[in-house]
DNA sequence: ACGGATTTCGTGTACGTTACCATTGCCTTG
DNA sequence: CAAGGCAATGGTAACGTACACGAAATCCGT
């Protein structure tokens, strides 16, 4: 009836509940036959240790460390309050959550991650900006046997526990299904993205560009511009991009720097003349959605990126159950008919989980 | 440094732990007046419970009673394997989970729950599906003090804890802007759902009509066709609508229950003439939706609903923390572009998570 | 064969909570 | 006034695990 303790394989062998703990942990100072002999009834009698009680006892709170960007805040706010909706909802245990924040996106993280060297947490999640750059310190980690889970990006060949993000080639290509349904006639598309280096972004247009070629042959690709993060600049080639005579029908963003380029299209008055589908979700942008002046953004869920991340960590952590190394969520698409929805998200982070 | 026990309220009034222990718990055999004494620097400490000593202890199992019908068996299982997975990644407790079945939404489950009128279930998650039907019986359970959480659709005003579902309106309103943004020349829709007397479905084709009316005057409405969940009525309906002369451009499928629509318009050759939205996702789909013969479906997410609704519980029993009554999640719009992610979930639910 | 070092194992305590029994006053009642 | 009852509180064992400490057994070199 009631399941094993440690108790009952020590009486049913003859032995101490020490000698059952050294064999079930591994510990030195016991004899290796005995320790296959208790190693052996343990699974004989199904034993499983008793989570509350060891949690009772070692009472420990569990250190993560969260290596997030500041920018942009939107998305990395909320992937914060993910992170934090899924320690409090893990019932059992105390956790500590030691957030550290770098500037951008593979600026300032690798600094940080060696600054904290001598940091004993026990998992760390982390944002990677630029794989190659990072990897050495994710590598770091790995040999000091703290599990790293990715988020919103992946680093791979790091050895790290698991990564989790949307799957950027679904994204872009979602954005080329719905510019071939919606636009019947002949044209030509534009694509603005932050940097071409970033794996995340090249995916999303390698989705887009084959998916167009396979959905929509008669919608041309104007060559990618990389706007590399910056307003100002975006700004301007949207401008450039609009001017010149032989104008897009429709802009694929996928970029999260999407604002400077609606307002050149404002600035133009092209906004609902050219489709727009943009990446992301900020406050700025419900208005054109709403309106329909986008007429989508892919979502790319940070809130639930960040639940997820740590569910897995501490699921691996306290059940020492491995997750699935690469792990890709599905964007949502953002209409003017479910923008609702998500207004309310982003402004009160955690509070609704769509 | 450490958080405070009961021990540490004791002390610092000079009282013994049974005395706190008396206070907190309401039990009988206290002072008010020091039970007020204790409450206050319980609450002047931040006083919180260890789980995981309680769950030592008393070393309940939690139970929890699961009435979900069998049919439609893709969303159902899906449903369970959410409950299943929040009940394994939730640390330093045992949960006992207790699924019972009946045959279809509302048919069969009041009975069920009469029959396990004395059963002791800690907790109680249920599908409902006629909420006047089953109501009284939602309210035996308030009444002893059983908190129930509805999934997939609502009861009102049945005293449950709290309800986790699709935003019916916003699925129906999403089918409406998808068609007015692709069908671009006037025509006439045909909508088919289950019944109108469930809630689900008439706020379904309330948002589809009212999003139609406002994004797509050029689209006109034929009468909404109950198929009442039978496949063979389905299939006559969709043929009569298809032979007719006025043939619908469009059909927005508002229950589980296409393929036999789908069907319908295979034998009539207008698959992939007549555009088609459904709602769900199940095996048979995927092909309909890969090709492109069926333009979109609104897939309700049974999986993480099933995870939602049981962390709140849990939160809830174990923490006393109140969910908000309705929580209303957004349907994923499933395109071909993105379907394979999904397509996954349905083959091995739980792996994934999307 | 003996002392010391090393390996192997047993014992006891603590973790925070709950359940239960013991104890102390105090008040009623015969 | 003693006996008994009741209300309020104190004290303690136990849940299963981890770990420190000490005891016992084995090994090794002289």
């Amino acid at each position: 009836m009631k399941p094993p303790g440690i108790q009952d394989i020590a009486r049913s062998l003859g032995v101490s509940i020490g000698t059952v703990d050294r064999a079930l942990h591994g510990r030195a100072g016991i004899n290796p036959a005995t320790r296959a002999r208790v190693l052996k009834k343990a699974e004989e009698l199904g034993y499983r240790p008793n989570i509350a009680a060891r949690s009772l006892k070692l009472n420990r709170r569990l250190r993560i460390g969260i290596y997030f960007p500041r920018e942009i805040a939107s998305f990395f706010d909320s992937l914060r309050a993910g992170v934090r909706a899924a320690a409090s909802t893990s019932v059992g245990l105390s956790i500590d959550l030691v957030f550290r924040t770098f500037p951008r996106l593979d600026e300032g993280d690798v600094e940080l991650l060696k600054a904290d060297a001598r940091e004993s947490f026990d998992g760390v999640l982390v944002a990677p900006g630029n794989p190659l750059r990072i990897g050495p310190a994710l590598l770091g980690l790995a040999q000091r046997k703290i599990p790293v889970v990715c988020v919103s990006s992946d680093a791979p060949r790091s050895e790290r526990l698991a990564s989790i993000a949307v799957d950027s080639l679904t994204s872009g290509a979602i954005a080329a299904e719905l510019f071939s349904r919606i636009m019947q006639k002949p044209g030509t598309l534009a694509t603005i993205t932050g940097e071409l280096t970033t794996l995340d972004h090249a995916e999303k247009l390698r989705g887009f560009a084959a998916n167009l070629a396979l959905l929509a042959p008669h919608l041309s690709l104007l060559p990618v511009i990389e706007s590399h993060e910056q307003p100002e600049l975006a700004h301007k080639q949207a401008m450039a991009l609009l001017r010149q005579a032989k104008r897009p029908a429709g802009i694929y963003l996928s970029t999260a720097n999407s604002i400077p380029v609606l307002r050149a299209l404002e600035e133009t008055k092209l906004l609902g003349d050219v489709q727009v589908i943009t990446t992301d979700l900020f406050p700025e942008l419900v208005p054109y959605i709403e309106t329909g002046k986008v007429l989508a953004t892919l979502y790319q869920r940070p809130f639930i990126q960040g639940k997820i991340a740590l569910e897995m960590l501490l699921n691996y952590l306290v059940n020492d159950a491995k997750p699935d190394p690469v792990h890709r969520l599905a964007p949502h698409i953002l209409l003017r008919s479910n923008i609702a929805l998500f207004a309310k998200e982003i402004d009160t982070p955690g509070e609704f989980l769509v």
